[in-house]
DNA sequence: GATCCGTGGAC
DNA sequence: TGTCCAAGGAT
């Protein structure tokens, strides 16, 4: 593998650019005897070369130019805060860097330590986690904590293994961890990443099944040393030049080494199995208003969707819900108005479709078991999830 | 391995 | 408008 580097590297230099419309895939499926062929008619017409090895020094390179200036990001030669590292980490499970920015900033400011984030009641973590989604995260969040407290001093495990058995730390966010906070040689693997490794090598296999030999080659691209900053790097590269939909690769440092590009086809990596959309759910909401305006809320179960969140009295969401069955199911007797339209909302595995049902209480009224009542300035900063959110501004409109 | 978990933005 | 996607984890 490694003399052939070499040669490919000589070859690149020396060959004219490669036609487009070549076939590469066989071109790396040669066989050795087929090889040999090949060299005779190289004389005449240059085969399409092999892609030179990609160095994790390029890469690097282009990291310490381009590296993108985040709130959690310590500096250049700066020590990484394990305590941002993590919170961060745990925050960009499956969620933009822009949409964490300001809930980082949030967290930071109100527990400025882990410590404070442990002691701190588990109502108030997920007020402040409220629309970020995920809300799993918020709860593990808290857990994780009070479990560093508790089992590790308060200080960070610096292992990927000791990590690894925190809750809400999985195989990625321990990798990158270990790699960002602590130095160690450590290969997280994302979804930027995935996308780079199946670019880089144009692996046929779709996600999930390509995921331990795309982790196989991101481990052999990891250098001893500044294995964070590669992760960073391949990260940063894959949110900005290597982008699912339209990939700069003329701007990529890694463009000679990439057989994606070569092919000519990188946008169409990585290959995943298309997974099954879930089916309509429906339900009915109930948004009853106080005399003083305050909304009649509760707490939803504390694990499962939306767990520990707060919500209207709702019906359950089913398939086959019918809407003649709705006022039925009415947290209490009351004139009940429809209003009309619907609240629509999409969740990752299924869409869901919500009627609201709106009634007016006396000003006296005792609220329901597991209920009570909610002053409506108050809405804003309770654990309210956004479909919540939708349903109560749908209820009080006009 | 397949499902369950939110949300908002880009195209 | 529909689809895809984003620094995944738990079961």
């Amino acid at each position: 593998m490694k003399p052939l580097c070499q040669i490919d590297k000589a070859m690149t230099l020396a060959a004219p650019r490669v036609r487009k419309k070549a076939r590469p895939a066989k071109v790396v499926q040669k066989t050795a005897a087929r090889k040999k062929t090949v060299r005779k008619r190289a004389a005449a017409k240059p085969p399409a070369p092999r892609e030179p090895a990609p160095r994790a020094a390029t890469l690097l390179a282009w990291y310490a130019r381009h590296r993108r200036h985040l709130p959690w990001r310590a500096r250049p030669s700066e020590p990484a805060d394990p305590y941002r590292v993590w919170l961060s980490e745990i925050m960009l499970q499956q969620t933009t860097v822009k949409a964490v920015g300001p809930y980082f900033e949030r967290f930071l400011a109100r527990w400025p330590r882990l410590q404070d984030l442990a002691s701190a009641p588990l109502e108030d973590v997920l007020k402040l986690w409220a629309g970020l989604g995920y809300y799993a995260r918020a709860r593990n969040l808290h857990v994780c904590a009070r479990a560093i407290v508790e089992r590790h001093g308060g200080a960070f495990p610096d292992t990927e293994d000791t990590l690894r058995t925190l809750p809400g730390i999985g195989a990625y966010t321990a990798a990158a961890i270990a790699a960002i906070a602590f130095g160690r040689k450590a290969t997280p693997v994302d979804g930027n990443i995935e996308r780079v490794i199946a670019r880089l090598h144009a692996i046929e296999t779709p996600l999930p099944a390509a995921k331990p030999l795309i982790h196989a080659h991101a481990q052999a691209l990891t250098p001893a040393r500044h294995a964070g900053d590669f992760a960073q790097a391949m990260m940063d590269l894959g949110a900005s030049l290597c982008s699912p939909k339209r990939p700069a690769c003329a701007l990529c440092p890694w463009n000679d080494a990439c057989a994606a590009h070569r092919r000519g086809d990188a946008e169409t990596f990585p290959r995943k199995t298309p997974k099954a959309n879930g089916a309509l759910r429906r339900g009915a909401a109930y948004v009853a208003v106080r005399a003083d305006g305050a909304i009649l809320a509760r707490v939803r179960p504390p694990a499962g969707l939306l767990g520990g969140m707060m919500e209207v009295p709702t019906t359950d969401w089913t398939h086959d819900f019918d809407e003649r069955d709705a006022l039925a199911h009415a947290p209490f007797k009351a004139a009940w108005q429809r209003v009309p339209g619907v609240v629509r909302h999409v969740f990752t595995h299924f869409p869901l479709e919500l009627t609201v049902y709106r009634a007016r209480a006396a000003a006296g009224a005792r609220p329901p078991k597991d209920a009570r009542w909610l002053p409506q300035h108050k809405i804003a900063n309770e654990a309210f999830p956004n479909v919540m959110r939708k349903v109560i501004a749908h209820g009080i409109s006009d």
